[in-house]
RNA sequence: GCCGAGGUAGCUCAGUCGGUAGAGCAACUGAUUCGUAAUUAGUAGGUCGGAGGUUCGAUUCCUCUCCUCGGCACCA
């Protein structure tokens, strides 16, 4: 005799055990028809589940996010059963849910197109019109591997078989197709219509490198076709914003064939990166950080001391000269310890903050490579903080509010947080690596971050906190950290005298905002769109005549606004005003400021925005004020 | 590095079932002096990513290689 609560208090009951479906019916024909799943307890179970005791039950629909994942989940598993009726040999993997969709690993031995692509989106559809039931089967961990191994699945039986005896399985069976999974799936394939499958890519199986390629298929689901068609459409907006496109159009950087990963710098890029340089410059002086520099090419001994070279040499640029062999620094970290180490350091000398704009290279594998985000030579906002152990909370605390503050001057608000904890290569006790984990932990739960918790992951000497952001395509990237280092300071022989007169080893705080300036600037570009705001914008204004008349007038209006420290110029062509105005309103000058007679005779510029705003005529002097002001507001 | 897809004019792209290529925009020259997202006429522009092979002949076919793009693995 369940007695089943709903969401909204009522109460339900019935004689015997009931189904989520069966509930779903006795509210509603229209909720039965769009129930997918049900949730018990909070817990989500298939719609066909019985329901034996007392419960709490909400019913999941397409309307939930739980649902969507439902939807995508089963779309993995109907793309299983229009591979297997195109090419019955495909051997299956595995075929999660992801961000806005789904994917599925598979062994095909053979090379899949685009146009297999459409060809099996097609199979897709036509299975899913049949309306077929999904069927779920609670199967024994041997049971299963008898089906897997008599349907040819050597992938899904391996799994199987990683599965303790006790366990119970559910297959799910849409038609002749069998799938395993933990579920819950739609109850039927009515509800798989709108998806599309997106693309082709290799994968390891179970992520390893040492294991064969499998074809990984990507697909996105939605709801409904309105859901997809805006997925699309989004995507297709997204691609406008790809850093790479927009530096083309404006003339920003590019990347040649004989320095992959490297940036070839343009004026108008360049100034965006010396305006974020300024800028961290004044707020690192502001904080009490000592601006030095260091050499790019060290002695391999240095680095062998560091640790470097044995975990990293394959990946560093290696130069000689007269039989001494040099790496081109791939961090500053140890060059840092050297300037500290230069005469005797007190417990008044801590914390000793040293930064760089550190010039890096790293000989990333080629495949990695991707446009400013993933490069070979870069700058790093680095800096060292040597402190004692009982500092390390403060100046945690004090970094981190500093990147929040300068995370929000640039517009950046949505960062993800992740903690990662000693991996298997390391250097250093555990002791020490105890001591590290738990200081990084303490200063994110004193700020009430939140935090993704990656074991494993740390660097090899210390555990670190990585903050990302966010591209034009949601993909996440690295820019800021914060890494505890109990070890190098001690490799690299780095010491302090203590109130007692003792050497003692610092500890060391490797850390940087921005991370690398090339990929920060990435980020910007895609989360501006281009548009960069007024005091990162290489041109901030530029001053068109209307005719070869106002050209003098136009110059000195320049000289003016140059003086007034913006970054103006003139375009002076003998060009229609609105060619001019379309031109640089695509390259996202942020002030377009129209000189004709009439201004001239006033003194004043005709002022429009690159919005299409026009904020009519100001005067010279007041223009300067409005910039000004916002520069100075970084608005 | 691995899997897959690409590389043709400055940019975006078309094309050649093997007979050395074309459009739009940009550029250049001239005319036009014009008021808020494209004035007009003309001109020029490419060892079709690189190397090798097959062929009378290769941008096209084959092999190798470099780079780019999408993933995977990696990321001090």
């Amino acid at each position: 005799m369940p007695a089943i609560t709903l969401p909204d208090g009522t109460v339900k009951s019935f004689d015997q055990p009931v189904t989520g479906m069966q509930v779903a019916e006795s509210i509603g024909a229209g909720l039965a028809k769009a129930t997918l799943a049900a949730r018990i307890d909070g817990r989500l179970a298939d719609a066909c589940v019985p329901i034996e005791h007392d419960a709490e039950v909400a019913l999941v629909t397409a309307k939930d996010q739980a649902g969507l994942d439902i939807i995508r989940h089963s779309c993995a598993h109907l793309l299983g059963q229009a591979l297997k009726t195109l090419y019955p040999d495909v051997q299956m993997a595995i075929g999660p849910v992801i961000e806005d969709g789904f994917y599925y690993d598979i062994n095909i031995g053979r090379q899949l197109t685009p146009d297999d692509l459409e060809t099996i989106e097609k199979r897709m559809l036509e299975l899913a019109k049949r309306d077929h039931e999904v069927i779920r089967e609670v199967v024994t961990p041997d049971q299963a591997l008898a089906t897997f191994e008599a349907r040819h699945e050597p992938y899904k039986a391996e799994i199987v078989r990683g599965i303790p005896a006790g366990e119970t399985i559910a297959l799910y069976h849409h038609e002749d197709y069998t799938d395993m999974c933990v579920g819950p799936h739609v109850p039927n394939s009515r509800h798989l219509r709108a998806f599309k499958l997106m693309s082709l890519a290799g994968a390891y199986w179970r992520g390893d490198s040492d294991n064969e390629m499998l074809t990984r298929i990507y697909g996105t689901a939605w709801a409904n076709d309105k859901q997809l068609k805006a997925h699309l459409a989004f995507l297709e907006e997204a691609k406008k914003r790809d850093h790479r496109l927009i530096a083309r159009k404006q003339d920003l950087f590019h990347i040649q064939e004989e320095s992959p990963g490297m940036i070839f710098w343009h004026d108008r890029g360049w100034q965006i990166y010396l305006q974020i340089t300024d800028y961290i410059r004044a707020r690192l002086d502001r904080e009490g950080y000592k601006e030095v520099h260091t050499p790019s090419l060290i002695d391999l001994s240095l680095w062998e001391k560091s640790g470097h070279a044995a975990k990293f040499s394959d990946d560093m640029f290696m130069t000689g000269s007269e039989d001494r062999q040099f790496a081109v620094k791939p961090m500053n970290c140890p060059a840092h310890v050297q300037i500290y180490n230069r005469g005797l350091k007190s417990y008044r000398d801590l914390p000793l903050r040293l930064a760089e704009f550190g010039s890096c290279h790293r000989n990333e594998a080629s495949g990695t490579l991707h446009g400013l985000m993933r490069v070979r030579g870069f700058t790093q906002d680095d800096a060292h903080i040597f402190c004692t152990e009982e500092q390390i909370g403060e100046e945690v605390s004090a970094f981190t509010d500093l990147l929040y503050s300068v995370y929000a001057d640039f517009g950046f608000t949505d960062v993800l947080i992740k903690l990662s904890t000693r991996p298997e290569q390391r250097v250093g006790s555990d002791d020490i690596w105890d001591k590290a984990e738990a200081a990084l932990q303490k200063c994110l739960d004193d700020k009430n971050l939140d935090f993704e918790l990656q074991p494993g992951e740390g660097a090899f000497y210390g555990p670190k906190v990585e903050f990302s952001l966010r591209d034009c395509l949601n993909r996440v990237w690295q820019l800021g950290t914060i890494q505890l280092d109990f070890s190098m300071p001690e490799r690299l022989e780095a010491s302090y005298i203590d109130e007692q007169g003792d050497r003692q080893v610092p500890v060391m705080l490797h850390r940087a905002i921005l991370g690398s300036l090339e990929r920060f600037i990435g980020i910007l570009i895609e989360h501006y769109a281009g548009s960069m705001p007024l005091w990162l914008a290489p041109q901030q204004a530029v001053v068109l005549n209307i005719t070869d008349g106002q050209a003098e007038y136009a110059q000195d209006v320049v000289k003016r606004l140059r003086d007034a420290g913006l970054r103006v110029d003139t375009d002076l062509r003998n060009e229609k005003i609105g060619y001019k105005i379309r031109e640089h309103t695509m390259l996202r000058v942020p002030y377009l400021l129209v000189v004709g007679d009439r201004e001239m005779a006033g003194d004043g510029v005709a002022v429009r925005t690159r919005e299409g705003e026009d904020l009519g005529t100001l005067s010279t002097d007041s223009f300067v004020e409005h910039a000004r002001n916002r520069v100075k507001a970084r608005n």
